[in-house]
DNA sequence: AATGAATGAGAATTCATTCAT
DNA sequence: TATGAATGAATTCTCATTCAT
């Protein structure tokens, strides 16, 4: 009986994690903590789930690093728009859209925000790293304002963190809550026409608060 | 020892729903559709299991009677401002108060929006005369923007499902993420100056929107 | 506030025992034992629960009168036939005219039975008097059997008892077994023809087993 | 003390299954679907009750599939008895004698007819290759009727089904009704002289429907 | 006498987690 | 290392039965 090549040889041992995040990732996003299935997160990375047990270990390391894994994704994102090099304004118009694009897009980072809240934020704080991950954004987001507001074109003394969570708000809200809003007021963001629609509410808003002190 | 009250005839049928719907609006928020436990909406509400079946029908049942106690609190809460006394910018700053403090101190309506959401919405879709109950919440929002209009105080031609989107858009946010944002920014909208610097920087923000065309 | 009267004194007390009993036989039969609905019984005979315990016990005791009106029905049926006028051929037939037609308009005896004997026979065991309700019915094919002997129609010797099992079981199974006989092997009772072609085999059969030895 | 067996790998997964039919079987047989209990079937099967929902699915299945087993057994009985080989009226004698101790040592299948049965048969109808598994009996006594009546034993046009009806008929009652018929009638079909009885005239009556006709 | 309201004791079913190999 | 097989500990839901009025 010749040794068939093991599937599981297919993965190196880095590749397997990256599997099982990507479906915990999936999975948690989907079904919220309480309503995911290791089973199902097990069919979907192809690996079994004593694996998932000695790599992750148990339900809630997993959640943990599927979490963490959804910070690191968008904060990778915000680093590649290189906000830097652009003029202030545009600056800003580039990471409310890539802000909304990403929820939009990447619809387990609201989901997992919606999870971690709703269980009280007692994995996040738990993530020793995170602080870190974040630094690089207020440090940019810092620099152009203070670069906006020496050009003129923005106001004074705007606190950076602040602005984040005025753009996030402007831009979670709408996908967090896409299904209640289309049931109730039917709105809906999938609608192509809706979603600049919004788009340009967004970043009108943003800019004139930003701007809007003669 | 005092003969303790019947457990039983505490409750008339009225009062013995409200009691049930309240905990179980508060399990459903503080666990989730999928953490929720009958078991302690029983203990909360001193009713047996049972009696919650007899009343409400099944887990979903009971999730879909405290899904919609949560908006029937918001509309009444914002029927009583009786924004149409009020000059447009003044009830405009209401609603954003009212808002805010709303999702702050009934924390259950973020998170059942929270919840419901993860669910994909499938609960809301069945709830019937949500609709009929938001209208008035929208007619009064029109009537308003007209008169701020016609007044000069606004600009033309708002659409007021998308201003009350964006109003709740910036209150909820900070609300529903507040454990988050606390670990990872480390704010924290428990604390009283934080949350006049936010609430202050949202009726801004709303109105700046409204007025700020010249 | 005028009195109204209560529904119940529609009911004497034996009404309201007689409307019970029906239910709970047709619910026993419709069911089985462990299927039965105590609630369903309520419903059905417009009686409060709490009225059925009082008029016949816990489940058990409801279910052994059901068992036994059962008993009473079929042998009521049986003497209402008269069989000591007839001819003794003409006798059988009636007979086996009666069982089939009984088991079949009646199913609930039927399903009693099946029910009594997938419990092992222990309530029939204990009620006392049945042995007595029988007794009247063996007699009766004594004597017609004697009759038919003497006459020269039937042979000797047959034991009643032995002819009355033979009768019900011819009569029992195609009733009893209905369904599945009706998948299995494509034969349905309630066809009109195949009903009486079976009366028909069933009567000839038992006549000529009864006469038929020269 | 001995290290015991582990109770895991005592089976494979082809004796397990077995192990858990055999003890379905046995219970639903003993107690009828409603009254049947998983725990119970557990025990007896020595299998965990999540290993029985995982081999069969929920009690419906699991039902469905002790169902089926017990059509097999007597099937496959029956084609062990290779009635082709035998004289005609010998088949006949063979077929009736092998029903009636199937149906007496093999409880479960007259149990289950009959639970099927108050159930409506909802299960059979969907056991969807039952009726492949009869065709062979059914065409196995069509040839043995040819033949005698070919032979001029038998006389001619008796239909196969409903010989088959006829002598299941016959077989079913006293022992489906044993219990009944013990405690009205006084007759025990365990004891082997009433047996003897009975499978002699069962066998008479059959075998004289089908020749005496002269 | 009559019943709406209440519940204890169970029933089926599920799922995170761990063996045994 | 890798996994099919196994299960303890819940969890939802039900129902015969009994209060309190």
């Amino acid at each position: 009986m010749t040794s068939r090549p093991s599937p599981r040889r297919r993965h190196d041992a880095e590749a397997a994690r990256a599997d099982i995040l990507a479906a915990a990732l999936s999975e948690f996003a989907d079904y919220g903590y309480g309503g995911a299935r290791i089973d199902r997160i097990a069919a979907a990375s192809g690996m079994s789930k004593p694996m998932i047990y000695s790599y992750f270990g148990d339900k809630d390391d997993l959640y943990a690093a599927a979490l963490r894994e959804a910070y690191v994704q968008i904060r990778e994102g915000e680093r590649t728009l290189n906000l830097s090099n652009l003029a202030p304004s545009d600056a800003i118009r580039a990471l409310v859209e890539f802000t909304l694009d990403h929820f939009i897009e990447k619809p387990w980072f609201v989901s997992m925000l919606n999870t971690e809240n709703l269980r009280g934020g007692s994995t996040i704080r738990v993530i020793a790293d995170l602080t870190e991950i974040q630094s690089h954004l207020v440090t940019e987001i810092g620099v152009i304002l203070d670069r906006g507001a020496s050009e003129g074109a923005f106001r004074q003394g705007v606190d950076p963190v602040e602005l984040y969570i005025t753009i996030a708000s402007l831009c979670y809200f709408p996908v967090a809550n896409r299904h209640t809003l289309k049931s109730v007021f039917g709105r809906d963001l999938n609608d192509a026409a809706q979603l600049d629609l919004r788009r340009g509410l967004i970043t009108d808003m943003v800019l004139a608060w930003l701007e809007c002190r003669e």
